[in-house]
Parts: C-alpha cells; sequence; structure tokens
DNA sequence: ACAAGTACTTACCCTAAAGTATGTATTATG
DNA sequence: CATAATACATACTTTAGGGTAAGTACTTGT
C-alpha cells in the first residue's frame, strides 16, 4: 500500500536476512498480527471476504484485505471473484499454503507444549 | 527497554492473537529480523557474545543484545556470565530453545520447497 | 428516491521496533 | 598513563506497519 524506501537500512537487512535464513523467509511471510489468523480460517476451506470478516470480528477491513493482498502476492492464497452484484469473491489456500499447515501444525504444538511450562 | 503503550489498539490486539493463535504466539517469540539468525547461531552449539557479533556481521550491538535479552524472557536462551576481566558471556538454547529446532526445520523445508517453484 | 448489501479504496495518524552514534566499567599490559 | 579487550547501556532518529474514519461502485428491493 504505502510505499517502502527501498533503500532505509532497514528494508536492506529485511531482504538479507530473508534471503540467508530460511526461516526469516517464512516470517516474513507470515508476519503481521493476523496473517496467521486468515491462513488458519482458510484451512477449514474456503471462504467469502464477508465470512472472513465475521470470523475474526476484531480486524479491520483495511487489514484484511491488505493481508489478503499480500498473501496472495506471496502465493499463499487465491482469489476468485464471481462477476454479479452484489458481488462474490471467494478466498482460498493455494498448493503452497496448503503444505504450509504441518509447519503451523508445528508452530501450534511447540506452543502448547511451551506453554504449559510457564 | 523502550515502555510500550499497553492501551493501544495495536498493543491490544497482539496481546489477543497471540492469546487465540499459537501460531501468532510463536510468530511473536521469533519475531524481530534477527531472532531466528541469533536462534540459528545457537543451534550449532554455545557462544560467545563476542562470536555472535562475528558470525552476524551486519548486525549491531544494541540488536543483537535486545534479542538476547528479549529471548532470555521467552526462556529460550541462557546467559551465563564469568566474573573475569575482560567478561566472559556465553549464550545458549534452553530445553524450550532446542524444541524449537524442529519447527524451525519445518520452517525451512518449506521455504527450500516453496522458493523453487517461483 | 433511497437504503441495503458486498467488496473494496483512500487519506490521514500513531507507535513499536529498527537503526545511529556514542559512552561506560573493569583490569592487564606496554 | 593510556590503550586494548569485552559486554554491554543509552539518548536520539527514522520508518514500516498497524489503526481510524470515511468514501466508492453497482444493482436489487420497497
Amino acid at each position: 500500500m504505502t510505499k517502502i524506501k527501498e533503500n532505509s537500512t532497514r528494508n536492506e537487512n529485511k531482504q538479507l536476512t530473508a534471503g540467508w535464513c530460511p526461516v526469516s523467509y517464512v516470517m516474513n511471510k507470515l508476519g503481521g498480527y493476523w496473517k496467521p489468523i486468515i491462513l488458519f480460517q482458510l484451512i477449514e476451506g474456503p471462504k467469502r471476504y464477508s465470512e472472513l470478516r465475521k470470523a475474526i470480528p476484531t480486524i479491520t477491513e483495511k487489514m484484511l484485505i491488505q493481508h489478503l493482498k499480500q498473501l496472495q502476492e506471496d502465493n499463499l492464497v487465491l482469489r476468485t471473484a464471481t462477476a454479479v452484484v452484489p458481488p462474490h469473491v471467494t478466498y482460498k489456500l493455494t498448493q503452497a499454503g496448503i503444505n504450509l499447515t504441518p509447519v503451523m501444525e508445528a508452530m501450534a504444538n511447540w506452543a502448547i507444549n511451551n506453554r504449559e511450562n510457564n
């Protein structure tokens, strides 16, 4: 949305770390407060835009589409629109997105085990 | 370091998502450009502060200790200091940190496979 | 005529986190 | 007595990303 300053140290370092470190690479794709939650919703199956909104009541519309767009660019989510009025748009995981689910499950399992001993 | 404004919407949402979503919970612990890279260095074994600095030349000292502190607070890394001059401090993974390595490997594998078809 | 429903878009503000630069304590050594 | 070595600390600046609020397009139903 807002243009990023490509020559800022910050952005350069981001690129750099994503280049070296496969974990950073993944973190960049899953980064953002809402992305994991959106993906989680879509694991259950394709959902309409409005269904996602209802499923995640505390997200704003701006954040929702912004993240959906990034997820599309990163080839994790596929958007399908039907040209009707009112519009009908569904989002679903791509194969790469589906492949990510075991990774997310591994993260979730670690979280559960780690949370217990606190 | 810098105090966070606890009642900002942003911070509230962060807490909220980390509460619901185990993946967000993990993302918060691994968030920050350098944390995965620091953890990766420590997978190989304990390292001194100065060794970490040399291993990650582009990181600044501020970022390095800041992340090391957060990793300690999150119980992923253990700091051991010997009272000598010049100081001798080593960092190593805790059990929780060690448990995280298969998760990070899963992320890395996904990254490798996903990067190929781009 | 206008409200309702869907899927966005856009202009603006605020802040957490990253980066820059410099300083500190302690002791051994030339 | 000044420098080196190690492991930090701290004051200040910048920016990416998140949040707020309001608007848009198109058609069907009343």
